[in-house]
DNA sequence: TTGAAAGCGGTACCAA
DNA sequence: TTGGTACCGCTTTCAA
């Protein structure tokens, strides 16, 4: 038992050195101002059902900061039995740039129509019990932005008083709002793109960063799904991300004979990209290179890197999307938000 | 009074077509598996001070999982007075690569130390205001990234139970440890480096994205102090993250008559070089550049882009800061961590 | 081995 | 206009 935090409710610490000062409670601001705890509720509430005196309310005010005291969020949730706090599990990997915007433009929204965003750190539970773990902070409102989640785990949210369950999913899941998002989708705009410009013998970057395997996966899995029946063969190729990697990588490029290649993103296509032309291969005429996101920094190389990019839903449409499930859990979901993966054409390829 | 929570415990919901059934509570376990209260905690949580018959564990057990049972974390904390929660206010930007990186490691490493971190959206509160928002939740710790809090702040977090209150702040908070992070010193340091190379008539970027002067104000005072008394000459250049601002500024660089810039920070550093190339400047002889972070992206660029690197301490190592501190919150921190900058000099300047 | 009950900090009903 | 008080869900003595 590693902390215990010792109450002594009106009583200085006994013996301990550093006596740790009880934190104040709206007791404890009561007694000071004269007054009952509930006066000192509605006080600090302004509840309008009720007239407090205007002496009594500052009396009440001036007790309260001159303790210092905070109300209790724990405390005050467990009376009314709701909160407006919208729970997000942080992503498995560090956030690129497209998905922080997305996160800030988010919670930017949902603070407006006041709700109170938290990133919950993924401590590494998985599915139904990561679920659970969730549940526990009992959020009025979920958002899953990985295809983390299953019926199950909507179901024990549900249970567990969330009104709103959204996720970012290729698959709609059964009791939740899901906007659609298949990063299958982004392998396979890519590959039928290097597909039509005529290349047959196609690599995919694959980022061996633990945790990166939730978005590489899918994109990998599309790429050969778009393939499928043609007579183009696809290679997988791992890399870190590291100028090192890249350099054995594009070293060993001319024995792997490939013609194209889609680089899990821009980032890591970038890095590729200056590899290989390093190494005195031409792009895109020895071999065409496109990556993914549509980074501002991918117009900036030269040739300008093709890309896919993938049309996240805006934070702001995503948050009134969810405000709208929470006051209306049963309505039907409007329309089935799809996020599109477009390639966008540049020179690389 | 937005939403209603009935609760009827024991009661089917009475007319309201779509009853939403109350969330299970551990009295309903005990109920079903026909024990008390006090016996379904003590299973749940393997208490280990009581024995408990496997027969009971097993029924108890059995009827959580029917109900889909999931404990209460705000009753919880509440009984017990502490919580592990950690708290981290996110920032007011979308975060770039580096951060992101080091939030995901300090999650990482809290995690296995135990504790629940916990990004907490900022609602535009300022000061002491944000530290109340916090201090709402009775985090056990506070790690405030930004030079967003002062003595008072850090007060009144603990005084709400908080045993520590780490920041990355430029000067020494009292009452709280913080590592000392300083992003006039990334501007310093660039502008020694471009003064010593030569340079005297240095332009500065200034993003004009909203919310970013939390990092550019320091990071430009760092320059202007670094030039102070000398013959050289700072002028601010605002800059919108997009390729036509990027555009316009480099259209009006001959004008300017400047020989130097800092460009705040890789990313924008890599969008002004390549604007100014495409102008027909040359650099670094025309026009030297240097930007800050040291991205990998950076070193792909030719010339290679010589910047600042900011030595954040590693997410493990302040994990380990903020453990230490909550474990014995009266110690003397053992040392002033401190974040150097320093200048990586490429091609670039 | 199990149960009864107090109490964590607020809120809101009902009385005074 | 205010105070008394019964909860919210869970943990943890203390008794049985």
């Amino acid at each position: 038992m590693p902390y215990v935090m010792v109450q002594i409710p009106n009583t200085p610490a006994p013996t301990k050195s550093p006596a740790p000062r009880p934190v104040p409670t709206s007791a404890d601001v009561a007694r000071l101002a004269g007054v009952s705890r509930a006066t000192v509720s509605y006080v600090l509430n302004n509840t309008s059902a009720v007239r407090i005196s205007e002496p009594t309310r500052r009396r009440v005010q001036e007790a309260a900061k001159e303790l210092g005291y905070v109300p209790h969020a724990a405390a005050r949730t467990l009376r009314a039995g709701h909160s407006r706090m919208v729970l997000m599990p942080t992503l498995p990997v560090p956030a690129g740039p497209l998905y922080s915007q997305f996160v800030h433009d988010f919670q930017g929204a949902l603070s407006r129509l006041d709700y109170t965003v938290v990133q919950y750190g993924a401590t590494g539970l998985r599915g139904d019990d990561a679920a659970r773990a969730w549940a526990e902070l009992r959020p009025v409102a979920v958002l899953v932005p990985t295809p983390g989640i299953g019926p199950e785990g909507v179901a024990i949210l549900k249970r567990s008083g969330a009104r709103a369950v959204v996720t970012l999913s290729p698959v709609a899941v059964e009791g939740a709002r899901s906007v659609r998002l298949d990063h299958a989708d982004v392998g396979h705009s890519a590959a039928a793109h290097l597909y039509a410009r005529g290349r047959r013998r196609i690599g995919v970057v694959v980022p061996e960063e633990p945790g990166m395997e939730v978005f590489s996966t899918p994109r990998l899995a599309g790429v050969r799904a778009a393939l499928h029946g043609t007579d183009a063969t696809v290679t997988e190729l791992p890399l870190v991300y590291t100028e090192e990697s890249a350099a054995a990588l594009a070293a060993r490029w001319r024995d792997l004979g490939l013609d194209a290649v889609f680089a899990y993103n821009d980032e890591y296509a970038m890095l590729l990209m200056r590899a290989l032309q390093d190494e005195g291969l031409r792009v895109p005429q020895d071999v065409a290179v496109i990556g993914a996101d549509d980074l501002v920094l991918g117009r900036l190389l030269r040739p300008r890197l093709s890309t896919v990019r993938i049309e996240l839903p805006s934070g702001r449409d995503l948050a009134w999307l969810l405000d709208e499930a929470v006051r209306d859990p049963m309505a039907a979901p409007a329309s089935h938000q799809q996020c599109v993966a477009t390639v966008v054409h540049r020179d690389s390829s």
